[in-house]
DNA sequence: GTCTATATGAGGATAGAC
DNA sequence: GTCTATCCTCATATAGAC
């Protein structure tokens, strides 16, 4: 029997091998796109030969899959255990603000396999996606279940709705693996950023707050709402 | 002399055939990516021979960078036409809220140029992502200066580094294209969670009002406004 | 069991004739 | 504008080497 269903915690040299060419082919997903992606390529930035991928997987498409997978996988399972240790009396938002940063940490970090799902989720044949998407759907109903709380709690600002909201507030940490940079931002900056912006723009405790009538060009805001 | 440099306005009959091709290449390039795209994908696409897309573009390159380019620049000129038609006393966070409409609308409008801009910007060669490239520092400088008023009136919430903030609203936005199903959520209903999602997550007028200590479910409804 | 060297064949961009 | 031919780049099969 091969090793190709070893589980990632066995660390022989061929689950060492196994895992080098995995990560080898997150990167260069990430940065070929699904067809522009060859074997050729992963096995220079895995240092080795193109057919020895043969030996640790059945196929391209096999190889392939299980990057978007394990992408998906290892965000949903790092998220799913970071809530689960907050203490049980956390409120909704905070555990919100837990799930933004423990979601940014695992993109940044990972950030081959989170570029490698994001670019080419939309581009993959859809038969390769259905791990996958099982684990989207999981996270999903993660993030939902913490925007139920939010709201059963009367948290949420009436005038947005839940499950748009959710994706719009995804969608600005998904995009953050596209521009950041390490050696601009501080990883501390972008999570107090984004958590900031969720919090207040969730909020329905964030009131903007009237101005008294000055002349400065500022007071024009009125009785939004 | 071919018709490569006839602009978008005429509309003799190849001008319309090259707009058709044009629209073709980003329908395909969003779906199958840069390597992915192919020239008899684009042709039965646009209902024509592959061969004969060599009539109006020089090859497949520049072809796919036309489509890159264009859907750069399309976004930039449609937010910068809506800012400019905005009253002059138009307060920093409305024409916040204007531009992220704006933005809305032109992405989920032309979904296809939108799409395959997002994900193919990263994974195509640096030599054909030049027009593109600027396109988007105008429009990076263009968001940036809506944000600078912001600021320049005190209007944007201290604890926000600016530039992330920025970003992260622009990803936000971005990611709307992967997620929108018109069958699902109007339009309107997505402009508006995430004008309101901007406006709160961005105001310093944004205060987050404590609560009085009660633990009762239900009592959180406050000085309504 | 873990890989290398080499061979095969399909798909696709594009040149050039019409 | 189309049709055909060419040429190249891969994924993958096969045959072993260590």
């Amino acid at each position: 029997m091969s090793r190709k269903d070893l589980g990632s915690e066995d660390s022989s040299k061929s689950a060492r091998t196994r895992e080098r060419i995995l990560d080898a082919a997150a990167h260069v997903l990430s940065r070929k796109g699904y067809a522009g992606t060859r074997l050729g390529d992963i096995a220079d930035q895995a240092q080795l030969q193109a057919p020895a991928i043969y030996y640790y997987f059945g196929s391209r498409e096999e190889l392939i899959e299980e990057v978007m997978w394990t992408g998906a996988q290892r965000l949903r399972e790092h998220v799913t255990k970071v809530l689960d240790e907050l203490p049980d009396d956390t409120s909704p938002m905070d555990r919100i603000c837990a799930a933004v940063e423990a979601h940014l940490h695992l993109e940044l970090e990972l950030s081959d396999f989170a570029t490698a799902v994001i670019r080419n989720s939309g581009q993959m044949p859809e038969h390769l996606r259905t791990r996958q998407l099982a684990e989207e759907a999981a996270y999903g109903k993660l993030w939902r279940s913490l925007f139920r709380s939010l709201q059963d709690e009367g948290q949420l600002r009436p005038d947005l709705d839940p499950r748009i909201a959710q994706r719009l507030v995804i969608g600005a940490l998904n995009w953050a693996a596209e521009w950041w940079n390490p050696k601009r931002d501080t990883y501390e900056t972008v999570v107090r950023t984004a958590q900031s912006l969720v919090r207040h723009g969730l909020s329905s405790r964030s009131r903007l707050i009237e101005e008294d009538e000055d002349t400065s060009a500022a007071a024009r805001r009125r009785r939004s709402r």
